[in-house]
DNA sequence: TATCTAGGTGATACTGTGTCTCATATGGAT
DNA sequence: ATCCATATGAGACACAGTATCACCTAGATA
């Protein structure tokens, strides 16, 4: 679980973070934040507006979805795109790093990607190709869930 | 480029596909299977519907999400998801394999992923995370467009 | 070849995301 | 305390994908 976002002294970097990029730090983007950082694991779009909703009624649905926006570009969140096609989100550090999401409880577990980047050197070189970006997801079940069920 | 849909001895496959899973030839369903390979790289589903349209005129919306949808489940298309969110369908084999999708001139290159069992492997051991599915996707400049502008 | 029927189709309406616009509100700089 | 660029909320909107349902047809069978 990634606690960037958590209040209190983690809250700095989100601060840090607006305010270098020349944003504000406003209530919707507080409230925001925190709905984030507790969910474990992915969720959509969906989910947090549900959320955002009971937390703090009277919040814009379009507003969720730009701060969704800003912290994804930010890098505090990263859309991932889960098996069955729908869009969900992860809460993240802003380092380049991917998600293995169990099937079955849903939490994501970040992972780097060491070795990979001589894969795809590799793909470029046999490909012709020049990678400037790829997108990894990894999904199964994390070491708690295939415990339960062998 | 991939060629399995191609028409004339290519759609044997698709013809044998199809009927090995008990589903029928149709019209719109060659129909589809034409325009999808006739299709450079990957296309959304808004652009195969202009091409169903004026290629077939009264196909039916739903059919060709519906196509869409069979051929994907038939590994013949696959969905993907492009850098800026949207979805987007790529014309492919029905083996395992990922997709280099060109940001210029959106062509995707077919590549298999020799190493990345490894690299996965190697995730799952240090993680403790069961491994049963990934999704990689690459982007960057095919070997055409990075010479244009190097 | 004529018949039969499960499976497929098209029209249409619908749901659900995500975006846009614009009048209003507010963070934070001065 | 004032000011204004930025952010917000309301609501309309655009678009992807799905559901429903009456009708149609591929292809099996006799
Ligand atoms: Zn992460
Ligand atoms: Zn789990
Ligand atoms: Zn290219
Ligand atoms: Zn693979």
């Amino acid at each position: 679980m990634s606690t960037y976002l958590d209040t209190g002294r983690g809250a700095n970097r989100l601060v840090a973070s607006l305010d270098a990029a020349g944003h504000r730090l406003t209530g919707p983007r507080l409230a925001v934040a925190e709905l984030v950082a507790a969910r474990e694991g992915h969720f959509t779009a969906a989910e947090l507006l549900v959320d955002a909703d009971r937390a703090q009624p009277g919040i814009g649905r379009a507003t969720v979805f730009r701060t969704l926006d800003l912290f994804t570009s930010l890098g505090f969140v990263e859309r991932v795109d889960l098996p069955g096609g729908d869009h969900a989100y992860v809460a993240c550090d802003p380092v380049h790093h991917h998600h293995a999401i169990c099937t079955s409880c849903g939490r994501s577990t970040d992972v780097d990607d060491v070795g990979l980047g001589n894969v795809l050197a590799a793909i470029g070189r046999r490909s012709g190709f020049s990678v400037t970006a790829h997108r990894l997801e990894i999904f199964g079940l994390c070491s708690a869930c295939s415990a339960e069920r062998p």
